[in-house]
DNA sequence: CATCACTCCCTAACGCTGTTAGGGGCCACG
DNA sequence: CGTGGCCCCTAACAGCGTTAGGGAGTGATG
């Protein structure tokens, strides 16, 4: 008798899926199990089929779930402040929950909630005044960068079996190693060692927005930019 | 005595890492398992903890032994040319070996096959103009964005139970369901839906390069770009 | 020659995974 | 009262990564 009530409500997709976001968020992409779920929801593995088709189908209600808690930057200012919190903010999001890029990422699950952030970038876009189908490439550019850069910044670097795993520590590693190359054969690894240890990711990820929506601004007639 | 030899040459990693990389093309990343690995080189699952840490290790190898077929582009033309030629070898470098994009996002290993081609890829920008900070940042973008797009692009479609299963028929299956919302809340997607389900990646690919390309090119003084 | 250390592979096992088959209470409807 | 659908169960299957411990073969050393 776990429970007090002597009886329970039945499961719901939506109850499963907040199980799943709670044991995700404790033990990581790898760590989520049917089991895991089955038992955060005080119930056995198997039962789970009943309302899911199998675990992919799990992943996809996580992924529309994270999407679900972005929400769209203010609607004011120039298209270029606009898209840079939209940038922000995705990566924020992809952050702040864990393994959220790679839930995101292994599945391209349009639900609900990820149609109305598509939405409402286009309709941001073509007041902008970016023609429809640069508009709809636009958006796929910069879900696909964020995704990819978030994902890079996460991937565990091989080498590190350094004690210090903090950001600064890992840099300073990693670029001791660059400077200690063969200064013959890898001359610009070696001088830029420093530029390509940068350990601070918002800079580069604020670099590298900047250039993508510059490249996006060079689509714009000039007074428009 | 499935050889001929009476005696079979020992194993090394570099034995081990082919081996890998045929069952990683014949079973994808999702069926590359240390048993099958073992049964590839002849041999018992548990001997390769003996040339190998663990599975993370060979996936390791894996990673660089995909990024030794990456050849640098030729050295002619303008910058522009030669790192759109790079991001197109690299785009076709992980469609062409099967889940290559996966095993590379999911660890940053810089094996010695990668740093040779930063090493490259530093050289050209910092003869091209950019500063050394850009250049680092610049390859840092380039690689990220590549990476993402191949991974967004490979991701399996998650209403995919259709039959046809030709990017032109899921394309047009997408275009419909996009075409199919309701055009109240969603007048965007629904005016935009063949955009947005535009079929040739390749075209995609092309967009998103030359925007980034685009962007770069804005950090040079106007007589360089 | 005997002994030791080292290399390289083995068997056996542990605890975990996703998924299916089949069964059994329970509740509403006819 | 019976029947059918809902919802969960137990049991099991085949596979996974990984470890412990053993046992042949080889080459150097006493």
């Amino acid at each position: 008798m776990p429970e007090n009530d002597d009886t329970t409500p039945p499961l719901t997709r939506e109850a499963l899926t907040q199980a799943a976001l709670r044991v995700l968020e404790r033990d990581g992409l790898a760590g989520l199990s049917m089991r895991k779920v089955a038992a955060e929801v005080g119930v056995k593995a198997a039962s789970l089929y009943w309302h899911v088709r199998n675990k992919q189908e799990l992943l996809d209600l996580l992924t529309d779930a994270v999407m679900a808690s972005a929400e769209p930057p203010p609607r004011e200012g120039g298209w270029r402040e606009q898209f840079h919190a939209y940038c922000s903010r995705y990566r924020r999001l992809l952050l702040d929950n864990r393994d959220a890029a790679k839930v995101v990422s292994g599945r391209l699950a349009p639900g609900p909630h990820l149609l109305a952030v598509m939405e409402d970038q286009l309709d941001r876009l073509r007041a902008a005044g970016f023609s429809d189908a640069d508009a709809a490439m636009a958006t796929y550019l910069l879900g696909a960068f964020v995704q990819g850069f978030v994902l890079q910044e996460q991937s565990p670097i091989s080498a590190a079996e350094v004690l210090g795993t903090s950001r600064r520590d890992i840099a300073d590693a990693a670029g001791d190693r660059f400077r200690s190359l063969p200064a013959d054969t890898f001359p610009n690894l070696v001088a830029l060692a420093g530029d390509l240890t940068e350990p601070d990711m918002d800079a580069r990820f604020e670099f590298c927005v900047q250039r993508i929506l510059d490249g996006l601004a060079a689509l714009l007639p000039v007074d428009r930019r």
